[in-house]
RNA sequence: CGGGAUGUAGCGCAGUUGGUAGCGCGCCUGCUUUGGGAGCAGGAUGUCGCAGGUUCGAAUCCUGUCAUUCCGACCA
């Protein structure tokens, strides 16, 4: 029967367009609710829960690697932040800053940080004296502010949450290792807790991070095959040392500077699980961060043994440390089914008279949509194979979109015909000027460099733009 | 920061030539329902985004401003 509430309800169709459904999503999921500030989101409960699941993921990766947790303060002289000149630079043009405090003028005005670099070495100035002092891994869980011109939600807001790490090292080499290790580690962070493969490489010297000498990315495509920069890792070599005065003494009693890295990864990535894995139904969650992995769905509830035998399963899956939902509400089954679709939990658990006869119950998998018939004398397992199978296919789903949006260029005419008809990522040989990235990107209408993957293939032996000897493989795209 | 669109109940919207605000869903109460967004009956809910102005009178006209959204330029 058609309904047409549920015309009311439904979100736009990604297909029809994908920045719509993507603001749907996010509201109707009920992830975040705006603000009277422009950019600032509220992050309601379901959204938090997913970043909270996101937090605990990441930090015991840190932790396992020796790395202390601290908090900075959220103000930066303005004198402070000057001190390295290509960082000011940077992010002057998107700092937000106090200067009244109580009733009075501040003698020097303060930056919300934009992120804490500053901060780190002002500290570090004052612990680190002796190559006995290092590695100082240092990593921070903070809100930083960048007065955004364009936001949307998790993608880009004016404030957002996200984990800093600074390191400071003896030597270039360990603090070069530290730099790739944690781009590894957001790597393996995508694949296993997000289920999104990610293309990992080396940025461009024009597309690196305001006072760095090494950026590192994570590029993973989303559903329409754009990019989104999903967490980043820098090798700072001594630069900010020299600047804010920080030395330690050597081995051999000279004084040296530390080597320094920072890397990052915010809320955004948010934004990444739901343009990556989402459908016209609406989210769907990896199983390792939904906040929800399994509801069960009560069917004729009110029938004597219903609920009692759908608490029975919930303990027997929470005992497993699953979590899981029973909802006992008094909406109908069909809303519920709807609803927990909406809200992308990954397995929904049906029970009903029919099935408590039969000693079974219905799974179905967010993914496929496919039913099947559980016994449920061994329910545990079963849902965690359902668990783990959604995992593989969010991941394999995600994959494959990837292979079929990335295509290789070997002439100008193909990478301008590429970049004007099909969505996703350019695989191209570049000389490593930056005019070529400046030249495709204004011909393109705006197709940058997303990195220089480790693995480079070689497609040709010259540059795709300018035709001059190539130096390396970048892979080329739109970028959220 | 440019170009378009939009702000009226929790959500989606209507509101005529200016005359003091309405519909659907949701919400609350009760009963009946429940294997894909249930039914009936009763009930509650508004600084018409905000600030000025015009007017006897403004949701409606004018100016400004804030926020949202889509598209570009800048960025995690």
């Amino acid at each position: 029967m058609a309904n047409d509430k549920k015309f009311v309800e439904q979100i736009t169709p990604m297909e029809e367009d994908f920045g719509q459904w993507y603001t749907d999503v996010v509201k109707k999921a009920e992830l975040v609710d705006y603000s009277g500030v422009k950019g600032c989101m509220v992050i309601r409960p379901y959204g938090y829960a997913i970043w909270e699941n996101i937090q605990h993921d990441l930090d015991a990766r840190f932790k396992a690697l020796g790395h202390e947790n601290v908090y900075m303060p959220m103000f930066i002289p303005e004198s402070l932040l000057q001190k390295e000149k290509d960082h000011v630079a940077g992010f002057a043009p998107e700092c937000a800053w106090v200067t009244i405090g109580g009733q009075n003028q501040l003698s020097e005005r303060l930056c919300v940080r934009p992120t804490s670099e500053t901060l780190f070495c002002e500290h570090y100035k004052n612990i680190i004296q002796s190559y006995r002092d290092l590695p100082k891994l240092y990593n921070q869980w903070a809100n930083v502010v960048r007065w955004e011109k364009t936001t949307r939600p998790f993608l880009r807001t004016s404030e957002f949450l996200w984990q800093e790490g600074h390191t400071m090292h003896e030597t270039e080499e360990e603090a070069r290792e530290e730099t790739l290790r944690m781009l590894k580690v957001y790597e393996d962070f995508y694949a296993e807790a997000l289920a999104i493969p990610a293309y990992v490489g080396r940025k461009t010297e024009k597309e690196k991070f305001a006072g760095a000498e090494e950026t590192y990315t994570i590029e993973p495509m989303m559903h329409n095959g754009v990019a989104l920069q999903g967490g980043t890792s820098h090798y700072f070599g001594t630069g900010f040392c020299r600047a804010f005065g920080i030395t330690f003494t050597a081995r051999d009693n000279t004084q040296q500077y530390p080597h320094q890295t920072s890397w990052g990864v915010s809320t955004r990535s948010i934004g990444a699980i739901i343009m990556t894995h989402g459908d016209n139904s609406g989210l769907i969650l990896p199983p390792r961060v939904a906040p929800i992995q399994v509801v069960i769905v009560p069917v004729a509830q009110h029938k004597p043994g219903v609920l009692e035998k759908a608490e029975e399963i919930r303990k027997k899956l929470a005992q497993k440390n699953v979590r899981v939902k029973l909802d006992a509400s008094d909406n109908s089954t069909g809303w519920k089914f709807s609803e927990y679709e909406m809200k992308g939990v990954p397995v929904r658990l049906e029970i009903g008279p029919r099935d408590i006869e039969n000693n079974s119950c219905v799974l179905v998998s967010r993914v496929t949509r496919e039913k099947s018939f559980v016994s449920l004398d061994g329910i545990e397992e079963a849902v965690e194979k359902m668990l783990q199978q959604v995992h593989d296919e969010l991941y394999q789903r995600a994959l494959q979109n990837r292979t079929e949006k990335t295509y290789d260029a070997r002439s100008y005419d193909e990478f301008l015909d590429i970049a004007a008809n099909k969505p996703g990522y350019i695989r191209a040989m570049w000389c490593g000027d930056a005019a070529c990235e400046d030249k495709i990107k204004d011909e393109t209408g705006g197709v940058k460099s997303r990195c220089i993957p480790f693995i480079e293939d070689h497609l040709s032996d010259v540059c795709v733009c300018c035709g001059k000897p190539a130096k390396h493989l970048v892979i080329w795209g739109r970028q959220y």
